[in-house]
DNA sequence: CGGGATGATTTGGGATACCATGGGGCCTTA
DNA sequence: TAAGGCCCCATGGTATCCCAAATCATCCCG
């Protein structure tokens, strides 16, 4: 498995430590990447973070626009100019820079979400309602496939 | 990591010296540049800064103007012709010229921000300003791409 | 089916190294 | 000789490393 997946809360300790799950330190391992890429989402309050293969998303993402264009500079700042490439400690921790714990209200606790090719870092509590908030767009999605097309629900 | 990544703000001692970020400087180290490559930016109230591969990238750019054409000419000047290659010291800090901080309106603080290949150097103040802009224009344009393209968001 | 027991993982803390910053003084240059 | 640039050393604060304790999960045996 070389993805991210499934969710997990952790502790910050006095120094603002926190333990990167050990099944996400496997994904990194396999990715290569030494360290954590880590940056603020763009449209949530939670960060985003990975290695080698979001760092090449983001870099597909950057090569599709002209070099010098308004849009590249901008996309570049918001995305490099705001990432932190986080050191992991011989426990597989890392330290929150102050900037990304405010911008996702970090305080004591932090929940590590797998998403595939990246994983998130969540307050638990903001996750809570982000996944609360998700389920219900899903069925009323699902609702709405379920009468368009007039096949019975599965389950 | 070979790019300049995350954003650092030091400040400019009694003697106008500014510590380059051990991270950048890291960099810099690997792109085998001696000094600190800076002009002031085309089109922002700031200051790009790299080694060879800023140099090579401004190279590439005027390469694509004919030669001896006004547009050429005017970029050359613009670009290499109010360029400084600072000295860096032994503690790894550079003192910009009057006319680059009268330029970015630095006083007493400069905030390094990472681009990639290159870096930028702003007054903070104007830097935070520049973000809040910068993540405006990428939020409008991750939703142009997600209208376009029928892909999961990128976040 | 319960109770340990074993190994992995997370959490804690002290010591250490690195880094940003400040200042002295020499040496060049005008 | 005065000014400025440059090199070197000193210091405080912070991040990193290494070792130890506690917590948790899994597996095995009774």
């Amino acid at each position: 498995m070389d993805r991210f997946v499934s969710n997990f809360t952790n502790r910050l300790d006095a120094k603002g430590r926190v333990s990167i799950p050990a099944p996400f330190r496997a994904v990194l391992a396999r990715d290569g990447f030494e360290g954590l890429y880590v940056h603020p989402s763009l449209d949530l309050k939670a960060l985003d973070a990975g290695g080698n293969a979001l760092l090449s998303d983001i870099d597909r993402l950057l090569e599709t626009l002209s070099p010098y264009s308004d849009e590249r500079d901008g996309l570049a700042t918001a995305l490099l100019g705001v990432s932190e490439v986080l050191k992991v400690d011989s426990e597989g921790r890392v330290v929150l820079t102050e900037s990304l714990k405010t911008y996702a209200g970090v305080s004591d606790q932090v929940t590590f979400v797998g998403q595939g090719r990246k994983l998130q870092i969540w307050e638990p509590e903001r996750f809570r309602a982000h996944l609360d908030q998700a389920r219900a767009t899903v069925r009323e999605l699902k609702r709405r496939l379920e009468q368009t097309t007039s096949r019975e629900p599965a389950s």
